[in-house]
Order: structure tokens, then sequence, then C-alpha cells
DNA sequence: AATCTTATCAACCGCAGTAGG
DNA sequence: TCCTACTGCGGTTGATAAGAT
């Protein structure tokens, strides 16, 4: 017996969502949490299947989702962990608070393949390009030859891993764009030592004097929640990096969150006043 | 203004991994 | 241990916007 498709095809919508669907959806998920996708849809009376509503909520209608291009830094930490992971870019998303893997794919397929190439390092291998055969491409690189383009890169890139991480040069993100379990969140990595520096510390205490400040309930392993997730810990994240070149298993770092949905509605009523509209539910 | 080409990104498809019976 | 159901991931497609001719 083979496998059952992932829906029944028959009589369910494809293409691209409507904003009621959305409105459906949002509200859903707002309101029972995000429990079995293979039911969501006939719940929230979506002609869709289980799938195609997970694909949308992640990667769309997620109230913590970044939108807009990658910084600086976002595409440095990518390429780096490209170079380490291959296209892995589920695992390369998790080190990107509020970016999704489809998101980042994509960049990847259209901004930075080329970018590397221009700069005579190879996508796929990180390595310098082969030499040149057409002129055009000769010119270019005669004002960078690939080896040196090459160390220019892997210099960017030290940037990133090593301790003497360059925050003063990259634009970062704004803190209040970022959105990360904190350091009490469960970590049972016994390499990163979860040490909150007190600039973190001041931003969070600073932040948490918004009104706007959204706060996220985390599982914890016992099943009681840690409230307010905190953010982005810098130490953690460069840690992180370490672990991860280190080949450690990072995946238990950033455990998936159990959302207080309540919270959620707040978040909907920051800057992305379409999301707002969704949940007006007119 | 019309047509063609290229770039972008949301969404789909199919496979792999995993949990539970 | 096997089987099934389900989720997540990565590759790919297709619609559409933007730019070029």
């Amino acid at each position: 017996m083979g496998r059952k498709p992932c829906c029944e095809k028959v009589g369910l919508k494809k293409g691209p969502w409507t904003a009621d669907e959305d409105r459906k959806l949002v509200n859903f998920i707002l309101t029972h949490g995000q429990s079995c996708w293979r039911s969501l849809p006939k719940l929230a009376g979506l002609l869709r299947c289980g799938k195609s509503c997970r694909l949308r909520w992640t990667n769309y209608l997620r109230p913590d989702l970044k939108r807009g291009l990658l910084s600086e830094y976002e595409e440095n930490t990518v390429i780096h962990l490209h170079s380490q992971l291959g296209n892995r870019w589920a695992k390369i998303a998790s080190h990107l608070p509020g970016r999704t893997d489809n998101e980042i794919k994509n960049h990847w397929n259209t901004h930075i393949k080329k970018k590397l190439r221009k700069m005579g390092i190879d996508p796929l291998t990180h390595k310098p390009l082969p030499p040149p055969t057409d002129k055009s491409q000769e010119q270019e690189n005669q004002k960078h030859s690939s080896y040196e383009m090459q160390s220019i890169c892997e210099a960017s890139l030290l940037e990133v891993t090593n301790n003497g991480f360059c925050i003063d040069e990259v634009p970062l993100v704004e803190p209040h764009e970022i959105l990360v379990p904190n350091s009490s969140a469960p970590c049972s990595s016994s390499t990163t030592t979860t040490t909150t520096t007190s600039s973190n510390t001041n931003i969070n205490s600073l932040l948490e004097d918004l009104e706007f400040l959204p706060t996220y309930d985390w599982l914890n392993g016992d099943g009681s929640t840690t409230n307010n997730m905190g953010f982005w810990d810098m130490d953690d994240a460069f840690s992180s990096l370490d672990s991860l070149i280190n080949d450690i298993d990072y995946d238990r770092i950033n455990p998936p969150p159990t959302h207080d949905f309540n919270q959620f509605s707040r978040m909907l009523l920051g800057d992305e006043s379409w999301k707002f509209e969704l949940l007006r539910g007119d």
C-alpha cells in the first residue's frame, strides 16, 4: 500500500492566498494555537491542505517575522553558515531570528550567489572560481583577482566567526527587531555558556519600559512556561556560531516556542498594520 | 505604448525523518 | 521491528513586477 497523500487533492484551493484566507488562518491560530496542521484547515474553515497552511503561517503570517532585505551582517552570516552547512536552509535560518528558510534560500539564489560569483568565488564550494575564459570577466577580475577576493571574503567571515566579532562595523539588526529565546530558555548544550552582558540587560530593561514590548511564553523542559522571551543575547549568538563551527549539534539550543497567542495579538498591533487589518475581521 | 526579458519571491511538490501504535 | 501518519526540509515552479528594448 502506497503512502497516502498529505491531503485530498480534490476540492482544495491552491495558489496565492487571499486576505480572507489569511484572516481565517491567523484568527484560528491566535485562538487555538498551532495544533495539528492536518486538521487545522477544516477547523478553520479553509479549503487548503494543512501543509499549505503551515507554509503560509511560517513563511508569511507569523508575527515575529522580519521583512525586507537582509542586512549586510545577515548576509555575511548566511555566507559563512552556508560554507559550513551547505544548503541546509532551515539550519541557517535558525541562526537568523525572524528570517525563514525560504526567505534565505531565495535571497541566496537571487542575490548572494551572483555577488559571490562577481567576486570570483564559487558559491557552491566557497573557493575561487577557475580562471575566466571570456574577456569581460577577465576585465572584471583584473580589478580583484579571485585569490585576493577570497582573502577578502575570508577576512569578512572571520569577523563573523571569531571571538573578535566585529559588531561596530556591521549594520546590526535593531534590538526591537530581534526576538529569540533568551538564555533562560532550555539550553542543554554544555557548550553555550549563557552570560548575559550588562549591555544586553540594559537594552532589555529599556525595552521593557516600552508598551509595545512583546513577550512570549516558552515551554520549559518540564512542561511549564517561562514568561517573557528575552532579546537576542549577542554572547549567545557568537558562541552559537562557534559551536556550529565545531560541529556541535545546535538543534536543542532554540527549542520551539509555545506562544502565548494573546501576546501575539499585541505584536500584531505593532508595525505591521496589514496584519492588524487581518485581525479586525471586517 | 507595446513587447520582451529578467528578477523576485510566494507557494507547491516530493522525499526524509520521526513519533506513536 | 514494522507500519502509518504527520511534520519539516530543500528543490523547483510559476505569477508578477520591474527594467530594457
